[in-house]
DNA sequence: ATAGCTGCTGCCGAAACGGCATCAATATGT
DNA sequence: ACATATTGATGCCGTTTCGGCAGCAGCTAT
């Protein structure tokens, strides 16, 4: 089933690995045999594909157009074979998911269990980063489907799904606050708050409103875990600051209050976007996993924000 | 700059000619190598590619995947192509049009001359076909851009864009209806009519109209030719029926004379669609041409639909 | 029945591929 | 500063693959 010529094949695990022994490694062939394929493609194309550094190679521009090409044919070689399969009766893969933190406490261990019941053939590889850290992965095609705050997305991508989720306080049972409906910004900060590090995500959705206030409250814990974050908050600690979807077993058990924040009189919203490379047609099964994904997400979104109606 | 390996490259031109000889003559090569190549690739996939009939071969469903999958790397593989041509400056390539014939008279010619002047490298291939074939081009691989009545679309193509014109009754000067402002359909078969053939695709735009009349017209002139029918109207022999994109220069030169079909009381559309693979990432020079291509029918569009403001 | 087409298949020379050993250049560790 | 390790490139050589030639059987149209 590997019909094309060598030459893309090693280019793409030279270009993974960044070095050629390395990828000949991986490829279980000489060394040689790569660094001749790679020189050959260089001269096919008639320009440099790679800089050669003492430590490694890395891509030159000619090299990065290669690369999406390349990228491209392997991707669709992958639906193309998942076709052929599907069309024989057998229905195996890998769904190769990135994400940001705040899906791995509910939604994606739901998701992924339950698909596995019906299609024990497909597995998963999940990956945990930051948002651009997913959106980057996608674009290197390490991953095909791409969970992550709704930055603004490189062209290669394409946004296949917008989700907005109030973003809200959450606070021990205990606490002072766990008895309102709704809290602003000045209300939480009378208490000790649990900030989140800039590597999350929620860092810079609080930001520029924390920019606002008036007074700059004072330093508080600071963490880079979610998990941290929201054991820390159930223990009595202090304020966080989540979505929903993010506190989802220990809102379930009450240890847990979720609070949406109010900032003059409007809610603050989280967008969590779904992505996918645009110049890829996904395998059925990636495609299935996909739309699945989707719909539990509007599922979510749909039960919480009815459940805390905006603040109109 | 051919690092594809050759099965698929035989495989594509045996699909397009349908024989491995014809393929082997296309490609230069005995058709032994051609046969080899394909058998190769049968046992690559598991699977047949083609149905041998005695008169040459034609896909089997795996082989129309795997077709699908070697248009997406070819065609890919020219979008590269001209990524990295663009880069060192020369910027040539050719664009691939499957039109329907009311666009021959006036947008595209004029459409191509001015992208020539500006860009001499890029060359054009144009096709006049029917919508139905317009599309089928597109899928089969055979055109990059494509223009035709908007019909449902196959899943496998885009619509980069949809225009709509008025449809309108076309006639000569001294035609007595020509002093009108609009006409409807019964006024219109009050003379003789000019009427498309099934094959035109306003035959199947006033055909639902027509079946509304409460009298059947007695039967009148049937062309085929969009040519045809304008000059037979510029003629006096009849009324035709037209979008004003059609008859650009009769119209100009004061021969022919537009008129805004009125529907019981609302206008008369035709949607015109352009369609590009859904599957594929234009090069660079299409591309180019298929935004100047938007721009000017949406031009078009707004011109005409001014000169002629809806019945209200 | 003949002529012309189809795809397939031995045979063989040529080209491409891959493995091994080695080289020069560079980075790393002591 | 020196030794060591790692990088990519290259010459040599056996193996594999590719492609051309000629001929095969099967089918169709005349």
């Amino acid at each position: 089933m590997r019909f094309h010529s060598p030459s893309i094949q090693y280019f793409h695990a030279v270009r993974r690995t960044g070095s050629i022994r390395a990828a000949a490694r991986v490829l279980n062939v000489a060394s040689s045999a790569v660094s001749r394929q790679i020189l050959k493609l260089e001269q096919e194309v008639g320009s440099p594909l790679f800089e050669r550094n003492a430590r490694g190679l890395t891509l030159t521009t000619v090299g990065e157009m290669l690369a999406r090409h390349v990228m491209n044919v392997l991707q669709d070689l992958d639906r193309f074979r998942s076709d052929v399969q599907s069309l024989s009766g057998t229905w195996h893969g890998t769904v190769s998911i990135a994400c940001i933190e705040s899906l791995t406490e509910s939604v994606l261990p739901d998701l992924i269990a339950s698909h596995r019941g019906r299609a024990r053939r497909v597995s998963f590889t999940t990956e945990v980063k930051g948002s651009s850290d997913v959106l980057e992965a996608l674009s290197r095609g390490e991953a095909d489907i791409g969970i992550a705050m709704a930055l603004r997305h490189p062209p290669d991508l394409r946004q296949a799904a917008l989700k907005r989720f109030r973003l809200g306080a959450v606070v021990a049972r205990e606490h002072p606050l766990a008895r309102r409906k709704t809290v602003t910004l000045a209300q939480c900060f009378a208490f000790p708050v649990i900030h989140a590090l800039p590597e999350l995500s929620i860092y810079h959705l609080l930001q520029p409103l924390i920019a606002q206030l008036p007074e700059t409250p004072e330093p508080a814990i600071q963490v880079n875990s979610i998990d941290l974050m929201r054991e820390l908050a159930a223990r009595g600690v202090g304020v966080a600051f989540q979505t929903q979807l993010g506190i989802g077993r220990l809102s379930r058990e009450g240890q847990l209050v979720f609070l949406p924040l109010d900032n003059a009189g409007s809610p603050v919203w989280s967008d969590l976007g779904i992505y996918v490379r645009a110049e890829r047609t996904l395998p059925a099964y990636t495609e299935s996993f996909l739309q699945e994904l989707v719909r539990e997400l509007g599922e979510r979104e749909r039960r919480e924000n009815a459940a805390y109606p905006h603040v109109a």
